[in-house]
DNA sequence: CTGTATCCGTGTTGATACTG
DNA sequence: CAGTATCAACACGGATACAG
């Protein structure tokens, strides 16, 4: 019927000037929400987001990367010498996905089918800090949380009733946590003890220990539906 | 060839904890979301859907129902009789979508590919009228309009720098606007002067026309992207 | 080592036709 | 009206091979 497969471009869309639908053409395919997700704290490569993305293929990747491009979600950049690799970065408008992202990750949060035992990634963790603090619960504190997930570092902030997270080198913070994500996780989301993952060597701890113990109420679930 | 969809347990899912990833196992498949959005004033027949959506073929939309039904989003009820026909709602979790159709449509409307011109059902326009409404825009207003579009009448009530938009039946406004889903669209989001369209006779107006100057502006749109 | 392209088996999607 | 059956086209995911 139509011969406009030419470039490849054949994209199915949903004919529709409703701007939900128009989003889901740009980021309803399979994958797409999960790439952004990845590079919501800035920008990675390639094989950053292959191994962030457990299930994802080589080639759908590229795909994605291509068609998010297209759309002008996101552009890829090549990092100057020595570091002569390639990049991809969300553009401005791109970074506004955030609010999609934390709407559906607070519904989901209620599904009876949630299952908090699979594998996290690192951008997960961090952005479901942001969507799950309460600043009601944070009444009256401020301070600094520095978060050791394997390589990389970064810091949250806590002041106001309004949290911060971010990557970050320093090393000026009251509290200290070192470990997977899926630790932190279990220890915020799970309820899990922090002496018991200490013991069994999963998480390591450094500075004020009263703050551990607020900080981890600080991220209440919604109910469960049904 | 396989017998493995009589228990739909074959659906392909992110394993992966973080909560957006398992929203998209639940309403990430092509359509789901716009079914959804479809049911958010209410219970809706099969063939309700079907002209809805336009493009969804009568298989795609049966294994949607079943799939969010399966997983408690919405449900199936039989109206009694005599007008004893089936219809789908949201549950209660279900309904709770709509921040999250709400954030993915504003971030939408930002996008330069965005075509209005395409056809639009009445579900989407009403929930772009909760969506894109500005209070301040509204400050000091206080009103009552009726929308009949098609067979369906709405009301959109405007009082305290908020909106309401629901079904309803009946008579009491200070303006009415009868007109097809897509005419109303042009007046609030093309700019179109009412005037015109009446002429055109795609538009009748009854009732305060200052109102309806003013109307027309309390649903602005964000920049375009890029 | 990083990123891309190409094959291929399989499952999902979508149009038409058909049944209760 | 409310779906099911069938089938063709496409998208996905895995493997592998290729290019800078």
């Amino acid at each position: 019927m139509d011969a406009s497969r030419s470039e490849g471009t054949s994209r199915r869309r949903y004919e529709d000037a409703c701007a939900v639908a128009h989003g889901l053409d740009l980021v309803g395919e399979r994958w797409a929400l999960l790439v952004m997700r990845e590079l919501m704290f800035g920008p990675r490569r390639f094989s950053d987001l292959r191994a962030a993305l457990p299930g994802i293929s080589a080639n759908v990747l590229a795909q994605r990367l291509a068609g998010l491009e297209e759309t002008g979600v996101l552009h890829r950049r090549r990092l100057p010498p020595p570091a002569s690799a390639q990049v991809y970065e969300l553009t401005e408008w791109g970074y506004e996905i955030e609010p999609v992202l934390r709407a559906l990750g607070r519904w989901a949060a209620r599904s009876p089918g949630h299952d908090p035992s699979l594998p996290i990634s690192t951008v997960s963790l961090l952005l479901s800090l942001r969507t799950m603090f309460s600043g009601d619960h944070a009444a009256g504190l401020s301070a600094r949380i520095a978060l050791r997930l394997g390589a990389e570092r970064y810091a949250c902030g806590i002041a106001g009733g309004r949290i911060t997270v971010a990557a970050d080198p320093g090393d000026a913070a009251d509290l200290v946590l070192e470990a997977a994500p899926a630790i932190i996780a279990a220890l915020i989301y799970g309820g899990q003890p922090a002496e018991a993952l200490e013991e069994a060597g999963l998480l390591n701890v450094e500075g004020d220990r009263a703050l551990l113990a607020r900080f981890v109420t600080l991220f209440p679930l919604p109910p469960k539906a049904g």
